[in-house]
RNA sequence: GCGGGCGUGGCGGAACGGUAGACGCGGCAGACUCAAAAUCUGCUAUCGCAAGGUGUGUCGGUUCGAGUCCGACCGCCCGCACCA
């Protein structure tokens, strides 16, 4: 490289050796002194929102954070540079467990803990050069921030958004905490991996059903938003639409003359040959003075909850001598079950069972003999005993034989239609729309976490503190030597007096699962430090996030409940309309990943090792003493296979500029990038070589005229442009690849001083996002007006897009056999000659006539034989 | 089981339906060195001396033209999962 830029004739200054060390600290000073990245209400700017899923305190920065915060970066400078008014905050999701593990582990405070691991992971990122408005830094765990979240929970209580309500909950009994459903993962709780057991408690919910339609249907609005997410989202709401109607039943107990089920398939209404009850169903309870059937339900609680378990889970069930009337036929009476497999929290907690016709009530019905009578059959098939449901796609056209609305033969969706227009006709039962989506149980029974804050008066019952009460403080003198809430055992903060009529009352020692302090943090970057939950000039301006970028693993729970919770703020009075979808646009982001290293010891288990312990040679990997090493292929860091890189060695190794640059560079954003050593030393590499780049030019005589400025010129606006589209379509590979093009283009060049010189302050410039800090120095060295952080976005101009001449290829057949350089705006039928007479051309035609000839302007030209 | 995604050199990956493999890593060769490192230059899908042929998981289809669109299959990944 560079070979054709003149050799040091030269006037111009040399710059001193590439050392991120020195000039990565000088530039973030000169950027804090100078308060670039203060966000500021600006009438005359459009303004630019960028966020990414704020962190957990551990203590510890990885590599994952690096590649999220310098993505939000990329796009934060750029949108700066751009004009925007920029609002890019950081802060800290402070809540949670680890604290309190850690506390009882170690002993110490949570609170100290948390505090000083932000501090820790505060030094950390600083060196990273992020463009973060650190003024506007929150942190959940923080009173100014957690009492007014209680300060919105309480508005929320007042529009009956929350509810108290006793509920068989998932009881972690590891964390000694409940679960929401989101947190339980193949039956284990998402944090402590233990089985999940079923307890029932008194528990606070947030109404999130209430928006079940209406969080479904907005998800069409999300254009900006992946597919998948959206897709991930809907499955989870999970609509459903069908037949709630209530069988007569015969021999119940007192207060149970009906039983309502719901069904998505009221056409195989004849095909029943059972009704079934969740063991939680009320019925069942009231069954339970029956030994057996008590024994029975006690035997369907214990039941794992496992992955496995439940796959294999055997159906079990439990005649309980009720009968109900067929709603069409009241002398025909079917048998009660109670069966496992039936859900309390969906639809009714009851069913009606039709075994041709659904796969798990065949199997029960094939276990227990009870009858199997089909109600359709496929189109010209005989009515013949089944070996397995037959189940068919609902737009399919079956043959009804025992159906009793609607055509003979009509798909499943038409009989289902009809069948709920017969119910609603003959008044036995409605059509009713259905959601998967639970409410939110927020109750955890820990001390980590915000304050509920409320208070059990034993004459008025549960009453919201008063709101000049707020924040409801966490006490600080707890233990953690014993299991359980420590607030439940406080000696005097669980004491307080009623707010209502003043009498000695207990407060409520539940705090909030910490999904709720993520939910609204967005909005409260918008005035972080007001004395109310947000301020509606801050909002408007800010609101809505127009990009949002983290993990996908956030793609249900997070932004589900973030959703809810706009709304809420909406209906409380917290967020203007606009802001009920708080994120614009989302981008998921990849995982960064490193090989695993592995050996054996005496006993066969294996033994993880550091990257940095090993040497890699042509033999393969090897310890430092030639123990040989099993290479895994790439996965997730993680601590426990040591396949860990911490940042802050590569920083002080090779500076922030390179880490940036890498975790941007060869993967796609959204997919998972590898990181390796030789990666990131290539970077150093080619950043050092940019360096030199600049001193040569910089050494070059002011005056020199060289040759081809016309072709550097276009080579810097095509740059421009490519750059650009990359950054702003969040394919940051590609502007890096372009980057690196654009870097051969001048060291090739043997332009004139000048625009040699604009075309380094422009790469200077393109780079910047990615790599900010040799972008200042190479920016200042070459006599760049102020702070390169601060200078414009360079336009492209369109007439230095489009070369004069271009090459077009020519097949034959579709072949490509020669090509030929035109003008760019040469006619269809010139071209055509050029091409036809070509000699290559002709040699491959060989005189065969040609049938058709396609010219595609520009593009390509091709020869049909 | 249901829903979704992805299969391109040794590797990460490029490619509005229009020259497949941009850019980077790695590798090879050369220059500079007494030598090595560093740096620079060139080459690097594959078969073939060449002309040329073959190539984007497999098989078909649409098209003047398919990595890209359609259908079937194979493989991998992710999410949900007894939701009536």
């Amino acid at each position: 490289m560079g070979g054709v830029i003149p050799a040091p004739l030269h006037k111009g200054p040399k710059m001193s050796r590439y050392e991120p060390s020195v000039i990565e600290p000088k530039w973030q000073q000169a950027w804090d002194d100078a308060q670039v990245f203060e966000a500021k209400r600006d009438p005359l700017k459009p303004k630019y929102y960028v966020l990414e899923m704020f962190p957990y305190p551990s203590g510890r920065i990885h590599m994952g954070h690096v590649r999220n915060y310098t993505m939000g970066d990329v796009v934060a400078r750029t949108k700066a540079a751009q004009g925007y008014s920029v609002l890019h905050p950081m802060g800290w999701d402070a809540f949670g467990m680890p604290a309190e593990n850690a506390a009882m582990e170690r002993g110490g405070h949570p609170r100290d803990w948390t505090e000083g691991n932000i501090t820790e992971m505060k030094a950390q990122m600083k060196p990273l050069g992020l463009s973060i408005d650190w003024s506007r830094e929150i942190a959940t765990c923080r009173p100014e921030y957690y009492g007014q979240q209680q300060a919105m929970f309480i508005d929320m209580m007042e529009q009956g958004l929350v509810y108290r309500k006793n509920a068989v909950v998932n009881w972690d009994p590891v964390d000694m905490t409940v679960l929401a459903n989101e947190q339980v993962i193949d039956g284990r709780g998402w944090r402590s991996n233990a089985l999940v057991e079923r307890r029932e408690l008194t528990q606070w919910f947030f109404k999130i059903s209430d928006y079940s339609g209406e969080l479904l249907e907005a998800l069409d609005g999300l254009t900006h938003w992946p597919e998948k997410v959206r897709l991930m989202q809907a499955n989870w709401i999970g609509k459903s639409q069908g037949l709630q109607f209530a069988f007569d039943t015969v021999g119940a107990p007192a207060g149970f003359d009906r039983l309502e089920v719901y069904t998505t398939r009221p056409d195989t209404l004849m095909g029943a040959s059972f009704a079934a009850i969740s063991p939680d169903h009320p019925l069942a309870k009231a069954l339970e003075s029956d030994p057996k059937i008590a024994e029975f339900v006690a035997r369907c609680r214990k039941g794992g909850t496992s992955a496995e378990e439940i796959e294999t889970a055997e159906k079990i069930g439990f005649d309980t001598g009720v009968r109900v009337k067929h709603p069409l036929n009241p002398d025909w009476e079917l048998p009660v079950w109670i069966a496992n497999f039936i859900l309390m929290d969906y639809g009714t907690g009851a069913i009606f069972g039709c075994p041709a016709h659904d796969a798990r009530d065949f199997e029960f019905a094939t276990k227990y003999r009870l009858d199997i009578k089909s109600v359709f059959v496929a189109e010209g098939a005989e009515d013949a005993p089944l070996t397995e449901a037959f189940v068919p796609m609902k737009s399919e056209p079956v043959h009804y034989v025992r159906g009793f609305s609607g055509a003979a033969l009509q798909t499943g969706e038409a009989a289902v239609a009809a069948a709920i227009a017969h119910a609603e006709a003959h008044g036995y039962g409605k059509g009713v729309t259905n959601y998967r989506l639970r409410d939110w149980g927020i109750s955890r029974q820990r001390y980590w976490g915000c304050p509920i804050p409320v208070i059990h008066c034993e004459t008025c019952g549960v009453v919201a503190e008063k709101k000049e009460n707020l924040p409801v403080e966490l006490p600080y003198d707890v233990t953690f030597d014993i299991p359980g809430n420590p607030l439940d055992r406080h000696p005097t903060w669980r004491n307080c007096t009623c707010p209502n009529c003043n009498a000695p009352a207990r407060r409520e020692t539940d705090t909030m699962d910490t999904f709720v302090d993520s939910s609204w943090y967005y909005a409260r970057f918008t005035a972080p430090h007001a004395k109310t939950p947000t301020v509606a000039e801050d909002a408007d301006y800010w609101m809505n996030v127009d990009q949002y970028i983290g993990g996908i693993e956030h793609a249900i729970l997070h932004l589900l409940y973030s959703r809810f919770f706009a709304r809420a703020m909406f209906k409380t009075g917290h967020l203007p309309a606009k802001a009920i979808e708080p994120f614009n646009a989302l981008f998921t982001q990849g995982m960064v990943t490193h090989e695993i290293y592995k050996t054996t010891d005496a006993n066969g288990r294996p033994v993880y090792h550091l990257p940095e312990d090993i040497i890699r040679s042509d033999a393969g990997a090897t310890l430092a003493d030639g123990t040989l090493v099993e290479v895994i292929p790439s996965a997730k860091m993680s601590k426990s296979k040591k396949n860990v890189v911490d940042p802050m060695n590569i920083i002080s190794a090779f500076g922030a500029d390179t880490a940036r640059w890498f975790v941007m560079s060869d993967s796609p954003p959204e997919r998972d990038v590898e990181w390796t050593a030789s990666g990131a030393e290539a970077t150093f590499k080619h950043l050092s070589r940019v360096w030199a780049l600049c001193s040569r030019i910089g050494e070059m005589p002011a005056d020199h005229k060289g040759e081809g400025d016309e072709e550097l010129l276009r080579a810097t606006h095509r740059a421009i442009a490519e750059v650009t589209a990359g950054i702003e379509g969040f394919a940051f590979n590609k502007a890096i690849a372009k980057l690196y093009e654009f870097t051969n283009a001048i060291a090739r060049s043997s332009a004139s001083t000048s625009v040699l010189k604009e075309a380094i302050r422009t790469l200077a410039k393109l780079m910047s996002p990615m790599t900010p800090h040799i972008a200042e120095s190479i920016w200042s060295f070459q006599g760049g007006a102020g702070l390169c952080t601060q200078a414009p976005w360079p336009k492209a101009d369109p007439a230095l897009l489009v070369d004069d001449t271009v090459t077009l290829p020519i097949q034959i057949n579709g072949k490509r056999r020669a090509e030929i350089s035109v003008p760019k705006d040469m006619s269809a039928a010139d071209v055509e000659k050029i091409a036809l007479a070509n000699e290559d051309v002709v040699r491959f035609l060989a005189g065969q006539p040609v049938k058709k000839l396609i010219v595609v302007p520009g593009r390509i030209v091709n020869v049909v034989v």
